[in-house]
DNA sequence: GACGAGGGATGCGACCAGCGAATGTCTAGC
DNA sequence: GCTAGACATTCGCTGGTCGCATCCCTCGTC
């Protein structure tokens, strides 16, 4: 209090415009206008009444000086000050009420909001699933989801526009400024037409056996994209055709134009006419999936609910996508 | 704080509702809100950094125990708890804020209001002097003014309706419900008809010269009125004509249908063909006018401004009058 | 008219909340 | 690796606030 000497005189005078009240002070102000009473005021606070008396004092000097009791020999009664201050100390009562109401409804995952994005095939089944069993659990809250790939959703969750992400790993990235959360790791899948000839193999296939193949892919260079570990297994894939859409991919395997690496997020919406070959994970690395989150700050109940509700899925959907095949 | 034990674990979780919160608290949390560190709010506070750390501790455990903000290696930064709560935290400082001015006002008498009654002739000159005055030197307040005759004015006064009563001395009303604000004694006079004999009596008329007379009188029976002065003078008044209003009575007077009492504060009102006549106060004593006010009830600062400008008004009012007989 | 009851104000002693100063810990940047 | 900056924590101390006891005032009653 030493630095506040000779700002405000000895109890509380308003400084800049905000007096110095307890909320403790509010509450027995407002039980006294209702009770008349200091005395009753008091028992029904479990305070003596001189503890009331002072209270009420204090708050009279804090807010000015002025009186806001009569002090009357049969109780109290408000002044037209205190009348005056019925309606503001209910206000300051009511917004607080308000506010810890509200982040209790936060605290307990049963408001705010959750702002997410994710790559598309983790759109096939992961976050479908995800938001299905969040929004029955969590009915409060307020969800937006967008669709990107990794690096722009990355830069979204840096700017602030992004609570989570769901990423997969990429190289290049600055993963220094996020915190990951492990979802799952995902083999790689070949999608070959029925008839193709290593659609009757047993087990994983070998990377190289499809060196001669024409592929199917997104981009029509490898590096970046999943066929980056055909470079690394010494051979440069021959991109037949680019097609982006998981859906329009595979039309163009079941017609035979080609082979194309699926990731397994994505074999649940696979059609029939079209076969997958679980690739050899020693050729093909497991791709890590993750949700990210911007590193050092905070996960809102929310969202730390949505991320448990994430892993449950990814837990589900990683088991069903081995059981499958 | 022993009577509290067992209610409330350690520090402040909301009790009833009403989290126990000092809004020197909410002031430190807006503070570093808006500078994004501790150190920096501190410093504009006048406070140390370790004070606001606990200050803002103390404010997150009060309001449920989340976190309001996520502690980065470079100051702070809102979680969407304290996101949220900032709105909660204006809200709260504006309140206290706007009492605070309101109560100034009301202490300076520029606001509030003023709820006052008063008999009829103090309405003649009295009462519209007084408020001249207070409009222009209070134009902050909001008046409210009714007319009626003592025993109601004192009614309403009791009941709360009204704040302060312009009322002349009563005989039988229990007074010691209320403080008395002398205003002014008012000597009564009887209006003659220009062409009375009475008219060029030198200095003030014995009451019982008007023995025979006939009366104008608000009233049939003279108990209660001013007419009551003379059943003690021995003899009862002939009220010849009732007429309540003092406008018609001069007319009955100027016509030559009786005479009538007029007190003081009437004067001004007078019409040139009616004459008025001082009455020996021995006679008929000065009829004191007060303001009243309910005895223990403090006046508020616009009232008790309105009563000083009442007795300044009755001081000009009284001296006029007596000047101008 | 004296007296007890009821209610608010106040002095006293004790306690704990909250202050400053110093120190610890962590991270970013050089 | 080292320094600087920022928040957390500890320690000693001041002071605000509580309960208790008491005083003062008014009202209702015998």
């Amino acid at each position: 209090m030493s630095s506040m000497a000779g700002m405000s005189s000895t109890h509380g005078g308003a400084r800049d415009g905000l007096p110095e009240v307890s909320t403790v002070w509010v509450r027995v102000f407002l039980e006294v206008a209702r009770h008349g009473s200091f005395t009753v005021a008091g028992r029904h606070l479990g305070w003596t009444q001189s503890a009331v008396s002072r209270q009420v004092s204090a708050l009279e000097s804090a807010l000015g000086g002025g009186p806001l009791f009569d002090r009357l020999p049969r109780g109290v009664r408000l002044t037209e000050a205190g009348r005056t201050f019925v309606g503001y100390a209910e206000a300051v009562a009511e917004s607080l009420h308000e506010a810890v109401r509200e982040l209790a409804a936060l605290r307990e995952a049963a408001g705010g909001q959750v702002r997410f994005g994710a790559f598309s095939t983790a759109d096939a089944a992961l976050v479908p699933c995800a938001l299905a069993a969040f929004r029955a659990r969590h009915p409060g809250v307020r969800i937006s989801r967008e669709e990107g790939l990794t690096p722009r959703l990355l830069e979204r969750l840096a700017a602030g526009h992004l609570d989570l992400a769901v990423v997969s790993t990429t190289q290049g990235a600055p993963m220094e400024a996020y915190t990951l959360h492990h979802l799952l790791d995902e083999p790689l899948y070949v999608a070959v037409p029925a008839g193709h000839p290593l659609a009757g193999a047993d087990g994983p296939v070998r990377l190289a056996r499809l060196a001669d193949a024409e592929w199917i892919s997104g981009s029509a260079r490898p590096e970046g994209t999943l066929l980056d570990a055909a470079l690394r297994q010494g051979f440069r894939p021959r991109v037949a055709h680019v097609v982006a859409e998981w859906t329009a991919k595979q039309g163009y395997v079941a017609a035979g134009l080609g082979v194309a690496l699926v990731p397994a997020l994505a074999v649940a919406s696979v059609r029939p006419d079209v076969t997958l070959l679980p690739l050899d994970t020693a050729d093909v690395p497991c791709r890590a999936v993750y949700a990210a989150s911007v590193r050092g700050r905070s996960l809102s109940p929310a969202v730390g609910a949505f991320l448990g509700v994430l892993r449950e899925a990814a837990v589900s959907v990683a088991g069903g996508a081995s059981r499958s095949r």
